[in-house]
DNA sequence: AGTTATACAGAACGATCGTTCGTTCGGTAT
DNA sequence: ATACCGAACGAACGATCGTTCTGTATAACT
């Protein structure tokens, strides 16, 4: 027997604490982190404030929920698929391709949701801060690992630092993101994805 | 006889208004533009919310004011030093470097700041969207046509699409100096600046 | 000197913020 | 049948939000 059990329904239990999580997520991609609002949120599940902030505890409780869950679709996203490639450049190659297609298909509504919560919290002390921070290392990790296979595979010049491939992948991303849903230059992930594909050595197309 | 010049001392009123303007953008570099408050403000200016709120009108006039005065701020730290190089490939070199500069110096306490405009807005309309994307716009056109005159002297090559260089320079300048200073990388801007000169077809030097 | 306009303080407005209660209700275990 | 747990509610808390109004002191102009 399962002694620390729910003793309700598992399934609707998460549920519905899944299901708060990701409409905050799809707001929060829009208003920020710092944006959500719990009565806001409450009204559009329909449901009151205290039960729905009962759920985390306290609201950076909440927020800290609402980022992991956006860290998971990113990666259902981006990483899972691009990882049923070969490891290195081709990988990398399929990454970027990823990357740029959960920006067309509005994965998150108001655009990347950790380029939004990096600049939230860039600047800001606190445990957001750490987490993002935290998020954002991990991927530069595994974009730093796949430049390196690359590199030892003679796919990329052997001068190229992996690190320096990693950051640069990331922030054409996420700056490239940003500026063209602002100005709205249709040709944005276009350019965005040339410029990806020319940091890899890859040829436009 | 200047019949619409102000009763009081101009300069006191100017220089009262624009030390408002310049604290809320430093404040506003940290916490964003949605982030300040008249209360707080009202507080590190030593003065009242109804005092401080009157020289604007509203909270949105005067977020678009202090906009504007972060905008003039980076052109004065970037453009305007750049532009007393030669027009093309020099000036744009000197661009990359006043543009890593102005980071390393911390012109805006939390980071660019039209970086983090870009992001409040992006996703939200209203007239605080229009005025970013109009600057970042603007800015795009400057680098733009820098970029052509580089290419129209041979310092580029002939392919390459004066807008895409300008899109890349821009998106690595703005995601660069937000990962950076998120993850507190202390190379972030070395390895930014390098990423930009490989942009413009410069050794990484 | 008298008049006028302005800058600012102070107080109050309704709204909303995040949080904390006490209560109710449905489901599970004993 | 009884006890209990957890989810969710409605109501209220003090704090703060942006805004408005009133009074006042001061500077500028006649």
């Amino acid at each position: 027997m399962l002694a620390d059990m729910p003793r309700r329904s598992a399934a609707d239990v998460a549920d519905s604490r899944a299901s708060a999580v990701e409409a905050a997520v799809d707001l929060a991609s829009v208003e920020g982190l710092e944006g959500i609002t719990i009565g806001r949120l409450a009204g559009e599940l329909a449901m009151s404030k205290s039960g729905l902030i009962g759920r985390f505890g306290d609201k950076e409780a909440m927020q800290r929920a609402v980022l992991a869950a956006a860290v998971e679709r990113f990666t259902d996203a981006v990483w899972r698929p691009a990882a049923r490639s070969a490891p290195g450049l081709p990988r990398l190659e399929a990454v970027v391709d990823a990357w740029i297609g959960h920006l067309r298909d509005g994965v998150f509504p108001g655009g990347c949701f950790v380029t939004t919560a990096s600049v939230e919290y860039d600047a800001r002390p606190g445990p957001l801060h750490d987490d993002v921070a935290e998020a954002v290392s991990r991927w530069l990790g595994v974009l730093e690992a796949e430049a390196r296979r690359a590199r030892e595979a003679g796919d990329l010049p052997p001068g190229r630092d992996p690190a320096d491939v990693a950051f640069e992948l990331h922030s054409l991303a996420s700056g490239g993101s940003v500026a063209g849903r602002l100005t709205g230059d249709a040709a944005a992930l276009d350019r965005t994805r040339a410029a990806m594909r020319r940091a890899i050595g890859l040829p436009a197309g």
